[in-house]
DNA sequence: TGCGTGGACTTACGGCGTAAGGCTAGCCTA
DNA sequence: TAGGCTAGCCTTACGCCGTAAGTCCACGCA
């Protein structure tokens, strides 16, 4: 491992061209022959780093797990949540791809652990029980997670007006029949002002205060 | 429409045949070529009433959406936004493919705008403001669609042990260093009667005590 | 000096989405 | 009833994909 010979490739290098290629053409865009060719390397000599593309895909999204904030046992349990939930947020939106690829892998790294180890320990530092803990964790990670899903495949970036975006998705729609929908869109959506990053906080702080409320209970 | 010739296909018929198989051999099976096989046809006839396998994509989510039981303004708001919170569930743990779909698609179906529109109606007859409604819809979808991402990349089926499903996934993971994920697994995860299934109503529940209160307030 | 080995390259296979165009059965018009 | 139009299918072909299998070479060590 010290002694390392000819520079060429190792897996840290593979990883983070595929993360960086992935940022800029799109998961789609990101084929064993696209990676080899951003190194100046053949397809076949990534086999050497990576067993295969899951294998791949599994190391990238480890790899953005390491970018998000973990948890301090010596916090406040509820600024700590919300830091990481902010900083999940920063690391994902960053990559757009791994919000896609979080579902369907099934082997979580080394830093994907470590993460799921300090939220838990932080929870448990705070005053929660093991199953409390089980409980914060299974809201917190799924409202991270749906919001993400959702805000990434909204087809905009953070600056743009949400009342173009808006006229955009529901342009080429019949809105006959969908009296609510359109009342929403039309009266509060599409007004300047909204935005729906920040219904991110909104539903934090409403998860935040309810774990707060059954803290110390045991349900 | 009505005079229809030549028996054939239908947009319909490619839709549920499309399903189907992404139910019978996952989504990585469902190609143009392997979908017409399943049909007795060619795969290039498959054009004929689809755009591209993205509009084919798009279509079978929302066939998805169409399963969902669409809440009614007529019932108790809690009750109507328990009862669609199950009913998707059901649909996209019956459709474990469309859960990975739900990102990457931005072009709503009809089915899926009309059950979006029944939900804002049904928030807004329980006397949830505008905004209120925006930020209720959010936090729910949030919740469901983190949920379901969760729930279906856990390799396991609703029967299974959860014990051995866990060592299963961390059985060939070093545990050093991680003692906090290591307490929950064994005595927690890893004990009979827990069921990460359970965690949806409690997490349900949380968020719905959550909207009840601030329902009527206006922030 | 010679050899083993690790890390690259080459070739090849079967499958993918889909562009372009061909064929024919059945309907509509005259 | 004859003729042509068209919808709905099929054929062919292209350039991608992931990866199995095998080759080749330079280096570090004996």
């Amino acid at each position: 491992m010290s002694g390392r010979v000819r520079p060429g490739l190792t897996r840290e290098a593979v990883l983070a061209a595929a993360v960086e290629l992935a940022d800029r053409d799109g998961l789609a865009a990101l084929s064993m022959r696209s990676l080899a060719r951003h190194l100046g390397v053949e397809a076949m000599s990534l086999y050497h780093h990576v067993a295969n593309k899951e294998a791949l895909l599994d190391g990238m999204v480890d790899a953005v797990f390491a970018e998000i904030h973990a948890p301090t046992a010596a916090g406040d349990w509820r600024v700590e949540m919300a830091a990481r939930h902010h900083s999940a947020r920063a690391a994902l939106t960053g990559h757009r791809w791994a919000v896609g690829l979080m579902d369907s892998r099934s082997s979580p790294g080394p830093a994907t652990l470590r993460h799921h180890d300090a939220v838990i320990g932080c929870l448990r530092a705070g005053g929660f029980s093991i199953a409390m803990s089980a409980h914060a964790f299974a809201v917190l990670d799924s409202h991270l997670y749906g919001f993400l899903v959702q805000e990434v495949s909204l087809p905009f970036d953070e600056g743009d007006d949400m009342g173009a975006v808006a006229e955009d998705i529901l342009g080429d729609v019949p809105m006959d029949g969908l009296p609510h929908l359109t009342e929403m869109a039309v009266e509060h959506v599409m007004q300047p002002g909204y935005a729906f990053a920040d219904e991110f906080d909104w539903g934090l702080e409403l998860i935040l205060d309810g774990l707060e409320r059954r803290r110390t209970t045991d349900g």
